[in-house]
DNA sequence: CGACTGACGGTGC
DNA sequence: TGCACCGCCAGTC
């Protein structure tokens, strides 16, 4: 494990519940520049049991982009809006409203 | 050791 | 408005 994954899980950590931040807000805060790909490598390496809340971490459009069948996109609707979270939903994929961010676009 | 890839994003056309 | 291209860093082949 580098420093970095440190980073990011330290930063993701913090998110406060009912928030969400984008993979590249997380990087900059870690002192990336433009890490978003970065970020989303990390989080695919979690394990299934993890204390990390990935699914406050999503792309900067506010739509979930996850591949990883591990943490599927219905796994981490239902986990964040248990948080107070609402989704619209567009053509088979889902978006936040965008009164969520934890850091303002 | 070089090329490719990834839960992405900004820029440029 | 939408799409193609490049950059970010670490891991794998």
């Amino acid at each position: 494990m580098s420093s970095l994954y440190q980073q990011f899980f330290a930063i993701i950590r913090e998110i406060p519940s009912g928030k969400v931040a984008s993979y590249s807000q997380v990087s900059k805060l870690a002192g990336l520049h433009n890490g978003a790909r970065l970020v989303g490598w990390a989080l695919g390496t979690l394990p299934e049991n993890t204390t990390v809340p990935w699914q406050r971490v999503i792309n900067s459009k506010g739509y979930l982009s996850i591949r990883n069948p591990e943490f599927s996109v219905d796994r981490q609707r239902d986990l964040l809006e248990k948080e107070g979270i609402t989704f619209k939903e567009k053509d088979g994929l889902y978006y936040i409203n965008g009164d969520f961010w934890m850091i303002e676009k």
